[in-house]
DNA sequence: AAGTTGACCAACCGCCCCAAT
DNA sequence: AATTGGGGCGGTTGGTCAACT
């Protein structure tokens, strides 16, 4: 037996906006009465409406304890590593955001957190970077408007008059976003590892010119020496999920941090929220200082894995990965 | 100036859960 | 144990407004 309408099919109900009138009957019934019984109440209250109409009326606005406004950075982040959690439940997700309805939330997820998401590479179900190459699309068309590719590139200044295409640059994100997860908590001047001092070559103008690279200090990276000037675009790069778009490759910005970055290029699961929850403390037990991949959270560290494994250019990745690993004052 | 498009969000719809009977 | 129905939930729709052509 199938569920009846909450309201008379004969009634004439009134559907659509509220008026401010209907609004304060509402509210002075329910600040006398209580809501009680909500099928009743619309006609104690004096309203032609529909109980359920009147319960969302009330849930979703007129609640006193509701908080109006734009969501913070705070709320936001907080969102995103809930979602991460708990999914679509948005209830729950409101649960933990004082002041905030369900609908509320579910309207700024669908709005803007979902596209921000999607923009950054990242599946907005899964939180995890996304494993299909479509979105490379834009930016095949990005970079076919721009006039000069060296200034899209301006973070990392291409004195090498590096040919970079959809694919490096699309792998240049993958490693972005590596470094993003490896910062799970921290700070990361971009140009520590750009700038060359501390890594002896930039390892990013490295990945790019895949041609050659001169690398400053070659006791740093001896297998880096030895082994860069070899072709790793038949690596298994393509295998690691995630994403691009220009401003998460810093193409606005002359000077990035990982803080920086983080506003708009969040790793949404990795932000910290007060919950303390999300994928990474989750089901990961990593942490930057001493990171290891014990549990890793595929597909992304199993695409690393084998990036690793990869005979051509495992190495120079592994010694990269582990330097950055071994000295936190990076981060 | 008029028409079109897209973003935003309040409100609705229909299904599910679960307590009461 | 089965049925009923109130309340809750997530998905979707449609109105409004601003930006754009």
């Amino acid at each position: 037996m199938g569920r009846p309408p909450c309201c008379d099919e004969n009634d004439t109900v009134k559907k659509g906006p509220w008026t401010p009138e209907e609004d304060q009957k509402l509210m002075d019934y329910i600040g006398k009465h209580g809501h009680g019984n909500w099928r009743t109440l619309p006609k104690l209250a004096g309203l032609n409406r529909c109980g359920k109409s009147c319960r969302l009326r009330w849930t979703n606005y007129l609640r006193s304890d509701i908080k109006r406004g734009k969501f913070t950075e705070e709320e936001e982040r907080m969102i995103i590593n809930l979602h991460s959690d708990l999914g679509n439940k948005w209830s729950k997700i409101a649960a933990h955001l004082p002041g905030r309805t369900d609908n509320e939330i579910k309207n700024f997820w669908n709005t803007h957190i979902r596209k921000k998401l999607l923009q950054m590479g990242i599946d907005p179900e899964t939180h995890k970077p996304r494993t299909d190459y479509n979105h490379l699309l834009n930016l095949s068309q990005l970079l076919g408007m721009s006039a000069s590719l060296g200034n899209l590139m301006s973070p990392w200044r291409n004195p090498l008059g590096l040919q970079a295409d959809v694919t490096h640059l699309a792998k240049l994100q993958q490693l972005q976003n590596l470094l993003q997860i490896l910062n799970n908590n921290s700070v990361v001047n971009m140009n520590n590892l750009l700038g060359n001092k501390t890594l002896g070559f930039n390892p990013f103008e490295a990945f790019l010119n895949k041609s050659s690279t001169t690398i400053q200090d070659p006791s740093l990276f001896p297998q880096a020496q030895s082994n860069f000037s070899q072709d790793i675009s038949k690596s298994s790069w393509t295998d690691i999920a995630g994403g691009f778009n220009a401003e998460a490759l810093g193409f606005n910005n002359s000077s990035i941090t990982s803080h920086e970055t983080q506003k708009e290029n969040t790793l949404p699961a990795l932000v910290s929220s007060s919950t303390g929850t999300s994928i990474f403390n989750q089901k990961d037990t990593c942490n930057t200082a001493q990171m290891s991949f014990q549990s890793p959270s595929p597909p992304i560290f199993d695409a690393w894995e084998k990036l690793l494994d990869d005979e051509e250019s495992g190495s120079i990745w592994k010694e990269i990965l582990e330097y950055v690993l071994s000295n936190s004052s990076l981060f």
